[in-house]
DNA sequence: ACCTGAACACCGTTCAAGT
DNA sequence: ACCTGAACACCGTTCAAGT
């Protein structure tokens, strides 16, 4: 009986690659990129570190693939058959999204560009660059333009969030960068301090899509 | 007597913070980013690892340093006065072959884009699109627009880098993607599957330099 | 086949003790 | 003021031993 109670802190089913990849998912949501590690992963599945070995092959493949789990919603959502101008700036802002609600998930995709979810991104991209009308020879630099403006801002944005943990931090947290770019020297740095006054009251998400839209502009002029 | 020869051995100097970087540079340089512990750098410096701690905060800061002091020769050395389109492209370039020549630094950038090596290169932008003119109200989306792609293609050089340590393998390293990218479900994969032809022969440079005349067609079109 | 958890080989960082 | 190096509190990963 008292047996019995202590079986509800166990894990019920069997250990699978999909249920450690939602237990990391859950831990990196809640507490950052630097609070998964296999220990705390065991202690939540109710196993040893060395059982999550049998599913996954170490924690390079443990963070692909969930950052591939979040991605794929992301690119397998996108809108077929849209106009393909829009159809880009939709992809690209689904993956700002996914950055925005899970901003490990863009230290992830900036610090492997080689994994699978980052080919799932230049393959929508690509895919509406050939829509576009791109000349074959053209669309590789076109797509990975578009690719590494936005593994940029995935790294840009991870960086900030892992200074700052609380979302709620954000504001204070720029205001802090601010200040501290209003007090250079103008001589050596007048364009920045410039900037320093957006850049507490910007629009994340619309500087995002403006970059995107510059460098579409750019492709189709190319064209 | 034997105690001077001993003492061939031992640091001559004292330590200092610059002297701790350029030995923190030549082990990065020489066996990559997971060579660089304090342990090293102190065998290297034949010190005790906390006398480092005495020069400088922690690994970040020493990383930032290492940064820093290789992209302040690229952005001082930027030509004043020069057209502002070959201004950009130059100072672009002149960040590739900084990243070229130490794949480290790619990384670091990409990881911590508020450190000041960025906020160099921001500035040499920014002042840039300013002689461009740009108005003002778009020249901080303009210059962020070519700062993020940069640190994007930082990443994914830096990771290249990562995954083959030595430099000759990396055409053999972007052949294996290659051969990996053709083996991919068709109908799934499309581009990917095209462009994959042309990933082991092209030029990381050329590719760069056109992502970046990309971006800068955006802005003076939408300018 | 799958799981356990101690053990191994590392880390960054601290700090009492030296000079 | 500056340096030493052992000690601390972690890591990812392995592997003999269990079921």
């Amino acid at each position: 009986m008292t047996t019995k109670i202590q079986r509800t802190q166990r894990r019920v089913g069997a250990l699978s690659k999909q249920r450690i990849v939602e237990a990391a998912i859950e831990i990196l949501d809640a507490d950052g990129e630097s609070a998964l590690t296999f220990r705390a992963l065991a202690a939540r599945l109710a196993t040893g570190s060395g059982a999550i070995y049998w599913h996954v092959a170490d924690k390079h493949e443990l963070f692909a693939a969930a950052t591939d789990h979040l991605i794929a919603r992301v690119t397998s959502k996108a809108a077929r058959g849209a106009e393909p101008r829009q159809a880009i700036r939709a992809l690209a802002v689904g993956v700002f999204d996914a950055i925005d609600a899970h901003p490990w998930v863009g230290g992830q995709l900036s610090r492997d560009p080689w994994q699978y979810a980052v080919l799932r991104i230049l393959e929508g991209v690509g895919e509406h660059i050939q829509a576009l009308g791109v000349p074959e020879h053209a669309q590789f630099n076109a797509a990975t333009a578009l690719l590494s403006f936005i593994l940029g801002l995935a790294g840009q944005y991870a960086a900030g969030a892992r200074l700052f943990a609380r979302a709620t931090d954000r504001t204070a947290f720029l205001g802090a960068v601010a200040a501290q770019w209003a007090q250079l020297d103008p001589a050596q740095h007048p364009f920045v301090r410039q900037v320093a006054k957006q850049l507490p009251g910007h629009d994340d998400r619309e500087q995002f899509l403006a970059g995107i839209d510059l460098i579409l502009v750019g492709i189709e002029t190319v064209r």
